[in-house]
DNA sequence: GCCAACGTTGGC
DNA sequence: GCCAACGTTGGC
């Protein structure tokens, strides 16, 4: 079997440690988590965009405010159990994938010239972002991942 | 259809 | 705790 790169889409998930952190993702285990409660449109189209064996990174924003491991997505989008009936939320199940040896921080992220363009930099507020090929493989070196 | 008011997010 | 950015709501 061999990769076509090109089908792999990468994303970053964000989520407030006192909420839900990368620990308790972790200690749920490999079966996977629903990623609920999202209520934006864009992040929701990104979440329709996410397949199987998509890879994302966990994001702790207000507190850490780093990105702290990999998630893979282990089912596709469907409807939102938390959404009123008749909403168009969705959400996919993640799990956890393995840790950054070093968390990337925010601030690293922001130091980087060629990171300028993360979704992190330019719209700090959508809590399921797109995240290039590229930017994966600076951010996956700088948290000590070949 | 515009836009002011308001609520929320999240960095600082 | 503050406030900028941004999304949503609702009056007109």
């Amino acid at each position: 079997m061999r990769y076509i790169i090109s089908l792999m889409n990468y994303w970053l998930f964000k989520s407030e440690p006192s909420v839900w952190s990368w620990d308790m993702q972790v200690a749920a285990g490999s079966k996977g988590t629903r990623w609920d409660g999202v209520r934006n449109h864009v992040a929701k189209q990104n979440l329709k965009a996410m397949h199987v064996g998509d890879l994302g990174f966990f994001y702790h924003s207000n507190e850490g405010k780093d990105i702290v491991g990999i998630a893979e997505i282990t089912r596709e989008h469907y409807p939102d159990p938390s959404a009123a009936t008749g909403e168009p939320w969705v959400v996919v199940d993640i799990k956890a994938k393995g840790p950054l040896p070093k968390p990337v921080s925010l601030a690293a992220i922001k130091a980087e010239p060629k990171l300028a363009k993360m979704s992190l930099v330019t719209s700090a507020r959508l809590s399921v972002q797109p995240v290039t090929a590229a930017e994966w493989k600076i951010i996956c070196r700088m948290g000590g991942l070949a």
